[in-house]
RNA sequence: UGGGGGAUGGUCUAGGGGUAAGACGACGGGUUCUGGCCCCGUUAACCAAGGUUCGAAUCCUUGUCCCCCAGCCA
């Protein structure tokens, strides 16, 4: 089993190899994966994991995991935990190499006096609004604060005391002194430190001040000596003050920071903000659901992490805004999961089949391999006796063209089992609804197969009534009713086009096998899809989640059937 | 009406003067004890208009459209 292709080059990678021509490092690479622990880590992350790590890994270099926590009061220790949990479970690790902004607190502090010496910092006194005035539109240029030219000394002065913690909050904040008519709003000159007197959950009260993210992070890129700082396209603007602050405090050799184009999924959101809508009001159970692009959700859902790493390498890295297909996601689940998921035997929606001239109370055990391709994964017992579950969808009293599965007088195969013939069908009076196929069974064709050359068409899995485990399963399809759910009209936002059938708890039927496995096992339904059992599994009573379907090509079929008649 | 970016099949990504390539999707076929996998085939693109050139997706000019920026968030 290889690990997928050879990875792709792109604009970084190739600006890397003239770097490393160039010598502009030596033979050097250093990145960094700097996540803000204040959520939980998605999708999205993992291309930039996948990036960063990647690029780590194949240029033998390092990729440090560096928790950006300038701002205590969204953060938290149990992000930073979730956070490591996700890097790791996605297959990547940073060894020693891990660090927090708030690790170098005392250097930036002393980074900011250091400007402040060099006039290149003041204190101001506006508050937040006249801040804001003063800044100007995009179109017209901004006012210098009336602060702006206090003494080296005075503001020595003033910021010393903002550290002791002298001040309330918001009194006043170090500004770096630029160019109130830079063309660049984020020139104007940018806040650098605020007053903030919250607790953070790694420094305590040690700090009544804090670093902004445009001071912090260029720096501690530097401090740990990052060549290649990677990050998404939101963040070109702020290119001009990273390279400031580090050109002003002459640092040198100093990383550069390349823009990448972040991932959007069709159906799915992928905003902190959003998602952390989603969790705050119910609409999905938790970071975890299965429903949610979360790394932790689509571990409980059942992604594997191969899945996700062939996925980051397959859709590239560029700078222009995509919209990536979700069905490339389940189509690298699908790819990862054929070659490794044993199959069994699961009945989703039950039918119950009784063989009539099996003998009352007779059962008998088949041995059946977990995959047919693979032989190396090995086989089980499986019981067979009277009544059966068969799925729902497997009978039809009245077929439609080219199917065949079973039906009135027809014959199909019971997978690995033998041949049975539908003799009657037991409705609900009440109703009319089909509740039991009566059926007869050829004993001639025991194993599947008949010695007579005789074929049938249709092939169904099965589970024998009496040994089946009921299980809990949870089938899921996409959060979201249209491809992108921001596009919603006026008045709307997305979560009016969440998708109300999103997720649908029926009670199945598995085989023995199946009754107590662990949380995290995955497997192929065989004819179903990939399933995963869930954490909420006890032993007797697994509980499997719907990763994604069997590609269906007769479902495909039927539907444009049906299109065609409509 | 400021600045910074971006535009290649339905989607993602290559190609940076010399036959527009790959993957996903869709469609059709072969194979099959999973209507799966696998195999084969089809479909379909250079934002526009000028210019340079023997030759332009690529270089130049002028447009058009899309994204980002006015947090004491990151």
């Amino acid at each position: 089993m290889e690990e997928a292709e050879a990875v792709r080059s792109n604009f970084i990678r190739e600006i890397i190899d003239s770097d490393l021509e160039k010598g502009t490092y030596g033979d050097k690479v250093a990145t960094r994966f700097p996540p803000e622990p204040n959520g939980y880590l998605h999708i999205g992350h993992a291309k930039s994991i996948c990036l960063n790590f990647g690029i780590a890994r194949d240029y033998s270099g390092t990729c440090n995991l560096r928790f950006d926590d300038t701002n205590p009061s969204k953060e938290s220790i149990e992000y930073v935990e979730a956070i490591k949990k996700d890097v790791q479970w996605m297959g990547f690790s940073w060894g020693e190499r891990q660090f927090f902004a708030s690790d170098y607190f005392e250097q930036l502090y002393q980074y900011a006096i250091q400007l402040i010496k060099m006039g290149k910092a003041y204190v101001c006194s506006l508050g937040p609004d006249e801040i804001r005035e003063y800044r100007g539109t995009l179109t017209e240029p901004g006012k210098e604060s009336p602060f702006r030219n206090r003494s080296v000394e005075e503001n020595l002065d003033l910021f010393t005391r903002m550290r002791a913690g002298e001040f309330p909050d918001g009194e006043h904040v170090l500004r770096a002194k630029i160019d109130m008519a830079a063309a660049n709003v984020i020139m104007r000159d940018p806040t650098l430190y605020r007053i903030k007197h919250v607790a953070h959950h790694r420094t305590g009260d040690a700090w009544p001040i804090y670093p902004m993210y445009d001071f912090t992070h260029c720096l501690s890129d530097a401090i740990e000596e990052i060549t290649h700082s990677l990050c998404t396209l939101e963040f070109e603007n702020n290119r001009e003050l990273y390279d400031w602050v580090l050109d002003t405090l002459g640092l040198s050799p100093r990383p550069y920071q390349y823009e990448f184009a972040r991932l959007n999924l069709t159906y799915t959101v992928l905003s902190k903000r959003r998602l952390i809508q989603l969790v705050e009001e119910g609409l999905v159970n938790g970071w975890d659901d299965p429903r949610m692009p979360t790394l932790s959700g689509l571990r409980r859902r059942g992604y594997t992490p191969e899945a996700i790493r062939t996925f980051c390498d397959k859709i590239g890295i560029a700078k222009s805004d995509n919209m990536v297909d979700y069905a490339m996601l389940d189509f690298c689940l699908r790819e990862d999961l054929n070659d490794r998921a044993p199959r069994v035997m699961g009945v989703v929606k039950p039918l119950k089949m009784v063989i009539t001239n099996y003998p009352e109370g007779g059962e008998e055990e088949f041995e059946f391999p977990y995959h047919p391709e693979d032989e190396a994964m090995g086989s089980r017992k499986v019981p067979f006796s009277r009544e059966l579950y068969i799925e729902q969808d497997d009978f039809r009293e009245d077929p439609p063209r080219k199917y065949f599965r079973l039906s009135p007088g027809r014959e199909v195969r019971l997978r690995y089992a033998y041949y049975v013939t539908c003799e009657d069908v037991i409705k609900d009076p009440a109703t009319g609804e089909v509740i039991e196929v009566h059926c007869t069974y050829d004993p001639k064709t025991k194993g599947g197969w008949s010695e007579d050359g005789r074929k049938v068409k249709g092939t169904l899995h099965w589970v024998s009534a009496k040994h089946a485990v009921q299980a809990e399963v949870r089938l899921y399809d996409k959060l979201f009713t249209q491809e992108n759910p921001m596009d919603v009209p006026e008045g709307q936002d997305f979560k009016d086009v969440i998708n109300a059938e999103s997720l649908e708890v029926v009670p199945g039927y598995v085989e023995p096998s199946l009754a107590s496995v662990e949380p995290g096992y995955h497997c192929q339904f065989e004819r179903l899809g990939y399933y995963c059992a869930d954490p909420d599994s006890t032993p007797g009573k697994p509980v499997f989640n719907r990763i994604t379907t069997l590609r269906d090509t007769w479902a495909r079929k039927e539907r444009s059937q049906q299109g065609k008649k409509a």
